[in-house]
DNA sequence: GTGAGGCCCCTTTTT
DNA sequence: GGGGCCTCAC
């Protein structure tokens, strides 16, 4: 076994070779997290000081986890089986299918995805009557997840008036629903596990006595709930190795705390803090940047990330008079890097929200460069996958609700929205599920709700015994789907990707899937495993790589939030405006600003050896042209670092430039069309005004002398002002 | 019961 | 500008 630790720096050797303690690593970014992490357990391992068996890693995505496993694998003379590697969610699922009587569930519960789990919430909504105006659906899910990731059962939620006792009461019932149902959403899976560690002594032992080393990657962006897992799990003699970066730390709008670092610390009584802070990544100007921009946080466990490559070139700053404009100069540019023999799929442009993405790809697809969209619909989430993995979870258990009303009239067999109401009441009443209550209707809709019920039962005769690929080959073939999208226009992508979750069961390979899940006679995680449900949970869990274009030499486009983690030769940052990036909603919040500014942390980090930022004037959004000022970001970058390949804020005096200015929608033109209208001045143009300084016009009214201009000062505010009075100045 | 057109809203995202 | 959802007309 080859560990290669003389190519680690003396701080990744300390962490790698930690003797038996737990331990805080503070990884910068480029700072060979993973290497350390991986390395780790290899050294562990081959130390003697555990089994493979003895080893839990947790990741929060499935490719951060089959990274490290790759990497072990190489590392390792022998299969990294035995060890628990995976996401927080795919162990606890692993947990609960073994032990799912003593967690209270059916051995093969379905994992409702965050669609899957609105439309239940909606469905209980609407069968307790509950105004959808008092109380959307979308703010009661996120109400019950934010209270299952605080550990809350519904018994446990503090009520303080009626409206909080409403949502309690739902909660309790959407919970009741989903038990009933057999189905678990992703929050419960955590807290299900969580319970169930709590609550039983002897798995909590078994556990506790298995594990004697916890590594957690990202531990920045663990939640309350997930932290609390850990130290249950850990019990009292795990070792916990916690990798994090507190500058990366970007998900709180998701519920990641950052302050589990110092919780953690705390808890655990961690005597080694070790600091990462030598970076391969980047060139010095890069990281000079990066650094002095984040230096602006106050809220910062401390880490200045250096680099023994030089300084290389400036940050190069470019600002267009529009959104177009910019885009026009990603075109140019990424075409003269290609030129210089850069491949595209070492460029990335990165934006703060995906709506920016369209003006650039409108650009590139004009200029005939491929490019590649990360983010957006995966397989596994497309409607039609989903019909058909609705049937298949029909197949499997006929009373998941959530399953039945997605596809009972679908493709349409005469099944409106006035006989399902009336099934729903009829389940209400008899506290069924819906396909058992079926009877309770007859007449027409009866009738053919009964053809309906036939269709999934013999689905799941006709199935029993086939292997998975074949199952859901019948069961496709059985839905109607395929007819269906066949007679629709633009069917046809539609038609593939049915046919091609046929190939995905063929090719997803059960043994893998479920590798340790079926162990010995006796032992108590041992769970017969159903080939079907495997898969389920595999789609549920792992909604699919975002296909095409992989491997082509494609320019890479996304946000900066799915940026995380990777890295590229030359990165260009757009949109980097007030109101965007900050973005406006950002500002409002409590520690918004710097979660912003730990996100352009992350932005500029991605970059190795050429960095682009970028903003432009106007920029057409939801429909209007917004005015911008440029982002306060550049304030906080020496100019020195920068390099500009237009005039410094064409002509604007920055300085007075406030760094607050939320941007404005510019209401339709009143009759101002014309540039010059309003004694001179025009819409976007940049002016200066003795007592507020610099602004933009965002409206204007009138004409010659009487006009009226309404202009955006920033931090100064958005005045309307009279042309003949006020003393502007064209910029 | 079904399909077409109107209306509303609009960060970021993994599981 | 555009997608999802709802209402309305057949």
């Amino acid at each position: 076994m080859s560990l290669h630790l003389e190519h680690l720096n003396p701080e990744q050797l300390a962490a790698v070779t930690l003797p038996d303690q737990h331990a805080l690593i503070l990884a910068g970014a480029g700072s060979g997290k993973t290497r350390v992490l991986t390395t780790r357990i290899a050294w562990l391992l081959k130390s003697g000081a555990v089994s493979p068996a003895g080893v839990l890693a947790v990741t929060f995505t499935n490719k951060a986890a089959r990274e490290m496993l790759a990497r072990l694998t190489a590392m390792l003379p022998v299969s990294p089986r035995g060890m628990w590697i995976g996401t927080f969610h795919g162990l606890c699922n692993r947990m609960l299918r073994a032990h799912h009587r003593e967690a209270g569930l059916p051995q093969s519960f379905q994992i409702l995805d965050t669609a899957d789990q609105l439309a239940a919430v909606k469905r209980l909504l609407r069968g307790a009557n509950v105004d959808e105006d008092r109380f959307p659906p979308k703010d009661m899910q996120y109400f019950f997840n934010a209270r299952k990731e605080e550990g809350l059962r519904a018994g446990e939620v503090p009520v303080s008036d009626a409206i909080a006792r409403r949502h309690v009461e739902l909660y309790a019932a959407y919970d009741a629903q989903c038990q009933r149902e057999g189905v678990a959403d992703f929050a419960e899976l955590l807290l299900r596990s969580y319970e169930l560690l709590r609550n039983n002594e002897v798995l909590r032992e078994h556990y506790a006595s298995r594990f004697r080393h916890i590594l957690v990657d990202e531990f920045q962006d663990t939640n309350r709930l997930q932290y609390r897992w850990i130290r249950l799990l850990a019990g009292t003699s795990a070792r916990v190795f916690a990798v994090g970066d507190d500058d990366q730390s970007i998900y709180a709008f998701r519920g990641a705390n950052v302050g589990n670092m110092a919780e953690f610390e705390r808890d655990f009584g961690v005597q080694k803090v070790i600091r990462l802070e030598q970076n391969y990544r980047s060139h010095g100007n890069i990281l000079d940047a990066a650094n002095a921009l984040i230096a602006h946080n106050r809220n910062r466990l401390g880490k200045n990330l250096w680099t023994a490559t030089g300084e290389g070139e400036r940050v190069r700053v470019y600002e267009g008079e529009s959104d177009v404009e910019e885009a026009r100069f990603l075109v140019e540019e990424t075409q003269a890097l290609a030129r210089e023999g850069r491949r595209y799929a070492d460029m990335a442009i990165l934006y703060r929200s995906n709506a920016q993405s369209r003006v650039i790809e409108h650009a590139l697809f004009g200029a005939g460069i491929s490019y590649r969209v990360y983010g957006g619909l995966r397989f596994f989430e497309r409607a039609e996958v989903k019909h058909a993995l609705a049937y298949l979870r029909l197949a499997a258990n006929a009373d998941d609700d959530t399953a039945f009303l997605r596809v009972v009239n679908f493709p349409a067999r005469g099944i409106g929205a006035r006989t399902l109401e009336n099934l729903q009441d009829a389940a209400r009443a008899r506290g069924a599920s819906l396909h058992a209550s079926i009877d309770a209707l007859g007449g027409k809709a009866g009738g053919a709700l009964a053809a309906f019920r036939a269709l999934i039962g013999s689905m799941r005769e006709q199935t029993r015994g086939l292997q998975l690929a074949e199952t859901v080959e019948h069961v496709v073939a059985r839905s109607g789907l395929v007819e269906h999208y066949r007679a629709e226009r633009d069917g046809a992508d539609r038609v593939e990707n049915l046919s091609e979750l046929v190939t995905a069961a063929a090719a997803f390979d059960v043994e893998e899937a479920t590798a340790g899940l079926e162990t010995g006679q006796g032992d108590v995680e041992a769970v017969p495993v159903d080939p079907l449900t495997a898969f389920l949970t595999h789609a549920a869990l792992e909604a699919g790589e975002h296909q095409a274009g992989e491997g082509q030499d494609a320019l890479q486009l996304m946000t900066v939030h799915s940026a995380k983690g990777l890295e590229f030769d030359a990165v260009f940052l757009t949109g980097l405006e007030e109101g965007l990036f900050p973005h406006e909603q950002s500002v409002m919040e409590r520690d918004g600003l710097e979660e912003e500014r730990r996100l352009a942390y992350v932005a500029i980090t991605r970059a190795r050896h050429r960095l682009y930022l970028s903003f432009a004037q106007t920029r057409m959004l939801h429909g209007q042209t917004r005015y911008n000022v440029p982002s306060r970001f550049f304030d906080e970058i020496p100019e020195g670092l920068t390099k500009w390949l237009t005039p410094r804020f064409a002509g604007r005096r920055r300085a007075a430039v406030p760094s607050f200015a939320p941007a404005q929608a510019a209401p339709k033109l009143k009759g101002f069309g014309r540039p010059e209208g309003a004694g001179g001045f025009r819409i976007g143009q940049n002016v200066t005004h003795n007592k507020f300084g610099a602004g933009v016009i965002v409206d204007a009214e009138g004409h010659g002398n009487d006009a009226r201009v309404q202009v955006n000062f920033g931090r100064q505010g958005v005045k309307w002002l009279a042309v003949g009075v006020a003393k502007l100045q064209a910029a």
